[in-house]
RNA sequence: GCCCCUGUAGUUCAAUGGAUAGAACUACGGUUUCCUAAACCGCCAAUCCGGGUUCGAUUCCCGGCGGGGGUACCA
């Protein structure tokens, strides 16, 4: 960066003198001289032939001409080819880019201090009748991984999850769980609590269709027939009970979340990720209606003669949206607006992030006008990180087709996987124990699940094929790991040969172009970390450390660092590999990958 | 119908408006006396169609066509 601010002021200060033109220090562009060319970093003319008026060519010449001339130290020589100038940037300016590197723990990092803004991000947000799924996992990665990139951006940063805890769905499955569930617990069953409860909702399903089959069996149309079946009215006398208070229902829905928080939280733990504070649909539904109320007082929304209330956002291109049904009881948007009221008074929310899927645009749209209107300041600019589906290769997740990726099976195959892989090396380490080698089973196969998932540019849909397991090779989170294990044994190996590498690198020492291109690489992070934050986007962040560790592995085959004759040389390698593996662990970390110190 | 997102090798993914559009997987062929072969190298292969803006368009704009999502008492 540093180098290419000394390069963007002096084009500045050129243009100034030899056109008598103003430009601004962050128009100029600069890029990587591409590898055909003699230059490490490339100045693209294009732009200022209409104030030389002179062909690309000349105005290269005429430019480069001025840098070798005003900033030597920097700009050793030039060529032009067609509009485009390639420097090529003096040896010493790399060593101290180099050094600058290595001598940030956190390079690329801002830290956050006592002023900076308080971003809040939700994710997650589970329903508590079925246990998460594939879906869910990239939902949870990527709030984990914005949240981290956040940080790093030098943003407070508070985690956040509202579980839908109550509602229709729940009811479903604790009926079906009265009726057919002969007392089975988690520890009868041997079942994780969330995947039992689960097990009853597709039960409540199941016996459900088989009801309205009959009814319309018998003549019933079908839209009345799923209304009139015994087993949805009674859920729905159920819900009734559960808004009462009913103390037996109220009791029965108490054991039967806690059976699947527990279940959730091992999942969220084996994801890695985690909150500062969940929330619970249950405490914040009824806030929502009064903080509706309160927009009807003040004339924000309308009351229908129906007695159901809307808000009329035709002004605003929208149509007109329900915040409470006619029956009084509350609907997702009331929810939202109550669980806003709860964390505006818990925390001085500067920013919120709500990382949610895309089928939930319009709903966000519609949630900024209406907590903006309510007097929420952050309402206005609330952020919805929108991502993608997850589509199976004969199409969308759909619990009741069966069709959806279990969480929990998922990342146990991926471990395993990982697991029977190492077994399968020839070079597989020997001096390793039992329970070293299933750490990095653990670390591989979630990395490899990870990374496949946080690749992918966050707000397109991608692709999960079941039948085909995930790689290990490749573009692929373990290939990453892989390139760290080896770089920390060399690093350790000279470590043990006494080979120490000096806190100032030699100013003199010679550097391939493959190495200046490596170094230019590590500098690229902090750039890459800053766009991550701007965009609400973490998948340039693994294609970033991708890039980098096969740069460096490529490296790997040409050069050695133990072996080098020339300790100059010697000490830069060591100094590169030392800053790859650095820059790649704080990347992953970013990501909620971790890299075991060996493979 | 209306609104939003999206269209890149056989497949899965890249590419601040810049030079010859990159990887990976798959197929085939090479490379271990050498810091971990989960590696490296070679080879085949793509911007949906038509206009426009620009010195320059996969990228921005308009129009088609294809895919996904949303669309007022589901969450």
């Amino acid at each position: 960066m540093e180098i290419a601010n000394k390069i963007s002021n002096a084009v500045v200060a050129g243009v100034k003198e030899l056109y008598g033109q103003d430009i601004a220090p962050e128009s100029v562009q600069l890029q990587e001289t591409r590898p055909e060319f003699e230059g490490n970093v490339t100045l693209v003319v294009f732009p200022y032939v209409k104030m030389s008026r002179k062909r690309p060519e000349d105005t290269g010449q005429e430019i480069g001409e001025y840098l070798v001339k005003q900033v030597p130290d920097v700009v050793a020589r030039f060529n032009v080819v067609k509009g485009f100038l390639n420097l090529v940037i003096a040896p010493a300016q790399w060593i101290g880019l180099l050094e600058e590197i290595n001598s940030q723990e956190r390079f690329g990092f801002t830290k956050p201090t006592e002023e900076s803004p308080l971003v809040m991000i939700e994710y997650s947000s589970p329903n508590t009748n079925k246990p998460l799924h594939l879906g869910h996992v990239r939902n949870n990665l990527l709030g984990w991984a914005l949240a981290n990139v956040m940080e790093a951006n030098g943003n407070k940063v508070v985690k956040t999850n509202i579980v839908n805890d109550r509602g229709i769905h729940i009811c479903k499955s604790m009926l079906a769980w009265l009726k057919w569930g002969n007392g089975e617990t988690p520890e009868s069953s041997g079942k994780k609590g969330d995947h039992l409860i689960g097990d009853y909702y597709v039960a409540f399903d199941k016996h459900y269709r088989e009801e309205v089959k009959e009814l319309v069996a018998k003549g019933m149309d079908e839209e009345q027939a799923k209304q009139e079946a015994p087993l949805i009215k009674e859920a729905h006398e159920m819900l009734v009970k559960w808004e009462q208070g009913d103390p037996e229902v109220r009791a029965l829905w108490r054991k039967m979340n806690e059976w699947v928080y527990a279940g959730f939280d091992e999942t969220y733990k084996a994801l890695g990720v985690g909150f500062d504070k969940i929330y619970y649909e249950s405490d914040t539904y009824l806030e929502g209606k009064e903080k509706v109320e309160e927009g009807l007082a003040k004339g924000f929304f309308y009351r229908r003669e129906d007695g159901s209330v809307w808000a009329d956002l035709t002004k605003e291109g929208l149509d007109e949206k329900l915040l409470l049904r006619s029956d009084g009881t509350s609907v997702y948007m009331t929810q939202d607006i109550g669980t806003a009221k709860l964390r505006f008074q818990d925390f001085p929310i500067d920013k919120m992030i709500y990382v949610v899927g895309n089928e939930q645009n319009y709903h966000f749209q519609v949630l900024s006008i209406l907590l903006d209107k309510l007097g929420f300041k952050w309402g206005k600019d609330l952020v919805h990180f929108s991502y993608g589906m997850v589509e199976l290769p004969n199409g969308k997740m759909k619990s009741r087709e069966g069709t959806v990726v279990d969480a929990d099976d998922l990342i146990s195959t991926m471990i395993d996987d990982a697991r029977q892989m190492s077994a399968d090396k020839v070079n597989k380490l020997e001096d390793i124990t039992e329970a070293e080698a299933k750490e990095i089973a653990r670390i591989v196969g979630m990395g490899a699940l990870k990374y496949f998932i946080l690749k992918v540019d966050a707000r397109k849909n991608m692709l999960f094929n079941p039948e085909e397991s995930i790689d290990f090779n490749g573009n692929t989170g373990p290939f990453i790991q892989y390139t760290y294990a080896r770089i920390r044994s060399i690093l350790r190996k000279a470590e043990a040969q006494g080979i120490q590498r000096p806190e100032h690198l030699p100013t003199n020492a010679e550097l391939s172009d493959k190495e200046i291109s490596l170094i230019q690489h590590l500098n690229d992070f902090a750039a890459v970390v800053r766009q991550a934050g701007n965009d609400y986007n973490p998948s340039c962040i693994a294609n970033y450390c991708y890039e980098l560790v096969k740069e460096y592995n490529q490296f790997y085959h040409d050069f050695s660092v133990l072996k080098e004759e020339d300790s100059n040389k010697q000490i830069v390698r060591l100094a590169l590999s030392e800053a790859v593996s650095k820059v790649v662990r704080n990347g992953l970390g970013l990501l909620g990958i971790e890299v075991p110190e060996r493979m």
